[in-house]
DNA sequence: CGCTAACGTTAGCAGCCGCTGACGGAATCA
DNA sequence: TGATTCCGTCAGCGGCTGCTAACGTTAGCG
C-alpha cells in the first residue's frame, strides 16, 4: 500500500561499513573528488574485484552515491550518508556527558561533607 | 626513556569496537549507571564470558573505564573515548560538504549558461 | 557483426571473530 | 586453612568476511 521510502541504512550498516580502513580510504579517496571504479581501485594494492565488493558495502550503507556514464560509473561521498552517525554519537556523549556531571558534583558534596557516594539509588 | 603516555587507541579500535550491536549495547548500559562485570553479562542471554571479551575489546578502545572493589570490577562508559570518533567525523562531514557546496555552485552555473560542468581539474 | 573497455557478480578459500566450556587467580569468610 | 564468590583467560569451534580468479554484462567502436 505505502509508498517505500529509498530504505534508510541502519547505524550497524553504517559503523561495520566505516570499521573497515580500506573502506574509510575508499570514502576519504571520493570526498573532495568524483572518481570512476578503475580510479578508486588503481589507488589500492589489492584486486579490481575487493574495491567493487567495498564500494557496495559502502553504497547500501548510503555512504557513495553512484552516477553511470557510458560503461564507467563515477563514485562520490555522500556527507548526509555520515548523519547517523552523528545521532548515535550525539546520543551516546549526551548520556556519558551527564552522568560525568552528576558524578563530578557528587564527589565535591563528598570532599565537603564526607559523605558517602554510591551508585544512584 | 621517555614516558610513555597513557597510548590513545586508534580509530580503527574504536569503530572495530563500535562496530559490534552487543559492544554498542553494553556501552548504552553503562553510560548512565556503573554496573559490575556480572550485571552486565546478566543483562545479555550470551555467556559471562562473551562478555568479558567485549568489555576487553571496549576498555582497550578507551570507552570503557574499570574500577575495583574487592572481587568485583565497576564499569562506566567513558564520554573522553568518543572523541576520536567526533574527529574523524567531523573531517569526513568538512570535506564532503565543501564539494556539495563546490557542486550546486557549478551547477547553479551551468542552469544559467549551459556551460559543461566536469571534475574540478 | 565482432571486438574491446569498464564494470559487477559468483564460487571458493584463508583468516578473523564471537561464542562456549574449562580452568586459574584474587578477595572474602568460616 | 578450606570453601565460596566474582571474574579474566585460554583452547577450540562455527560462522562471517575480505580476497582472488573466472565469468557475465553493458556500452562504445570498427
Amino acid at each position: 500500500m505505502g509508498v517505500t521510502g529509498p530504505d534508510i541504512p541502519s547505524t550497524d550498516a553504517l559503523l561495520q561499513a566505516l570499521a573497515e580502513p580500506r573502506r574509510r580510504a575508499i570514502l576519504r579517496l571520493v570526498a573532495n573528488d568524483e572518481l570512476a571504479a578503475g580510479e578508486i581501485a588503481a589507488a589500492f594494492d589489492v584486486s579490481r574485484t575487493a574495491i567493487s565488493q567495498h564500494v557496495t558495502v559502502l553504497k547500501k550503507a548510503g555512504l557513495l552515491t553512484e552516477r553511470r556514464e557510458g560503461t564507467r560509473r563515477w563514485y562520490r561521498a555522500r556527507p548526509e550518508g555520515l548523519a547517523g552517525l552523528r545521532t548515535f554519537l550525539d546520543e551516546m556523549w549526551a548520556g556519558s556527558l551527564d552522568t560525568a556531571r552528576r558524578l563530578v558534583e557528587a564527589e565535591r558534596g563528598l570532599s565537603d561533607t564526607g559523605e558517602e557516594v554510591g551508585r544512584a539509588g
